[in-house]
DNA sequence: CCGGAATCCGGTGTATCTGCCGGATTTACG
DNA sequence: CGTAAATCCGGCAGATACACCGGATTCCGG
C-alpha cells in the first residue's frame, strides 16, 4: 500500500470526527465506515458496543463493513464466545494488535482462518473505548499491509484510531438517546442519591447531612419521580448512566 | 511557535508511549512530563487521576508540571470545586477546549486569571480518560500559542495526547498497583442484579427469569456478598461502575 | 473421588423502603 | 405580587428487602 501524505490524510481525520459529531441518525454510519476503508486503506472497520441501548439485556450494538455472510456465519458459531479479540478486547484499556494474541486454541486457529476466507484483512487491531457508566464498545480494523508496512502502519493507526473509536462511540451513544431526557435534580436530591448509592439506608444518610430521616426520604421521593424510577436501586442506576452521581475528589 | 516535522514528532510520540510502558517506578513521570512540554512546545501538562489509588476515598492523583505554588494556592482556594475543566471535563467523554468553557461566573474568571499568573498557557485542553473499574483521570495541557497556530495544534494535540493520557493512565495504575480485584458474579447473579438496577423487585424478577422468589433473593445476596455491598442499591451502583452489567455473556 | 461453584427451593423475623397525608420558610423569577 | 422550586419537618400502613436458617442436584477440575 502506497503511504499518503500524513497532513491529508489529517485533515480527513478531522473532518471525519466532525461529521461523527454530527450525524443525526444511524444511516449515515455505514458510508462513513466506509470513508475509512478508502482513507486508511483497511479491509475492514468494526464496532462493537456494549451497554449503548437502553434497554438491558438487549444484544449488543453492531456496525460493521462486515459482509452480511461472515457476520450470520460468526453469530451461528457463537464465535464471540471464543473471539480472543472481543474476550481480551473488551477486558483492557489499550488497543492490542491481532498478532499478539494467543492462537494456541484451536476454536481460535479455526476463527481467523474463516474470517479471512469472508474478506478480513490478514493483520488487525482492536481498540477498547470506555465510557462512563459501564459502557464499552471495540472498534477493530483489519488490513492486508505488507509485515514491512504494518510496522509503520500499526501505531499510526492506534493513533488515529484511538480518536475515531472515542467519537464513534460517543455519536451512536447519542444517536440512541442515552444522552437525552437529562433530568436535572436539585442539590440535596442529588446528595442523598449519593449517599444512598454507597449503601447507606436513609436514617443514616440523614446523619451525614445534618437532616432529619423524614427529610431524607422526601428527597429521595422526589429524586425518584424526577427520574422516573420505580425505586432507590433504579434511581441510582438511571442517575449513575447519565453521569449525575459523579463524585468529585 | 514553529511547526516541526511532523514525522519527528511521531516518533517521539511513540518512544514516549513505549517508555510509559516501561516505567518501573514513579520518579520518572516528571521528567517525561517535561519531554513533553519540549517536544510539544506547552507551557504545562497535568494530570489527575481519581480512583487509581488502592484505597477508597483517597485523594486524587496529581502528577503535574505546575509550580507548587500554584498547586498550593488551587488546594487553598478550593479551585477544584469550580474550576470547570474538572467539573465539565470529568463529566465527559470527549476532550474539551478550555476556550469552550462557560466563564460568565466571577469566581472562574478570577480562576482563569490567576492560572495565568502563576505560568499557566493561555490556551488550554482537558482530555477525559475512563477506565475499566470507574477509575478516571483528567489530563490538561496549556499552551501560549498564537490564536492562529492554535487552530491548527488543537486538533493534533487532542490526537497525539488522546493516545498519551491513555497510556500514562495505564501507567499509574500499573505503578499504583491498583489490584483488579473484579468481583466475578455467576451469570444468574448478573442477571437478577440486572433486572433489580432496572427497578424491579425480587418478585418480578423471579417472575422474569422464570424461577422462584426465594432463589432471586439468594442471588442476590450471593451477588452483595461478592461485591462487598450493603444492598442491592449499592450493589447495582458498584456493578455498573465497572461494567458487569453492561457486558457481554 | 472429593471440594467448590453454580444452579435451584423453602421459611421467618426484623429492618427498611415506599407512597401518601399533612405542615412550614426562603429564594428566585417574571 | 403571585408562583414555582428548593429547603425542611412529622406520621402511618403496607410492601419489600435483608439476614440467617435449612435443604437439593449438577458439573468441573484437582
Amino acid at each position: 500500500m502506497n503511504r499518503r501524505d500524513r497532513n491529508s490524510d489529517d485533515l480527513e481525520l478531522f473532518e471525519l470526527l466532525e461529521k461523527l459529531g454530527e450525524l443525526t441518525d444511524a444511516t449515515g454510519i455505514p458510508e462513513l465506515l466506509g470513508r475509512l476503508l478508502d482513507i486508511y486503506g483497511l479491509k475492514t472497520v468494526a464496532y462493537l458496543g456494549s451497554g449503548v441501548t437502553a434497554q438491558p439485556g438487549q444484544s449488543p450494538y453492531l456496525a460493521v463493513t462486515y459482509s452480511n455472510e461472515w457476520v450470520d456465519h460468526y453469530k451461528a458459531q457463537r464465535f464471540v464466545d471464543i473471539d480472543p479479540t472481543v474476550q481480551i478486547g473488551m477486558r483492557r484499556m489499550l488497543p492490542i494488535d491481532w498478532d499478539e494474541l494467543d492462537r494456541a486454541d484451536e476454536d481460535v486457529r479455526r476463527l481467523f482462518g474463516e474470517a479471512k476466507e469472508f474478506g478480513l484483512g490478514r493483520r488487525g487491531i482492536s481498540l477498547p473505548v470506555h465510557g462512563q457508566h459501564g459502557d464499552r464498545a471495540l472498534v477493530s480494523i483489519t488490513s492486508d499491509a505488507s509485515d514491512r508496512d504494518w510496522r509503520y502502519l500499526r501505531l499510526h493507526y492506534m493513533r488515529d484510531f484511538q480518536m475515531l473509536a472515542l467519537h464513534m462511540h460517543q455519536a451512536i451513544l447519542r444517536l440512541e438517546g442515552k444522552t437525552v431526557e437529562q433530568a436535572r435534580l436539585s442539590p440535596r436530591e442529588r446528595e442523598c442519591l449519593l449517599w444512598v448509592a454507597e449503601g447507606k439506608t436513609a436514617w443514616e444518610t440523614a446523619v451525614i447531612l445534618g437532616l432529619s430521616e423524614h427529610t431524607v426520604r422526601c428527597y429521595l421521593e422526589s429524586a425518584r419521580h424526577k427520574l422516573g424510577a420505580a425505586n432507590n436501586t433504579h434511581a441510582v442506576n438511571k442517575a449513575g448512566k447519565v453521569g449525575l452521581l459523579t463524585q468529585l475528589p
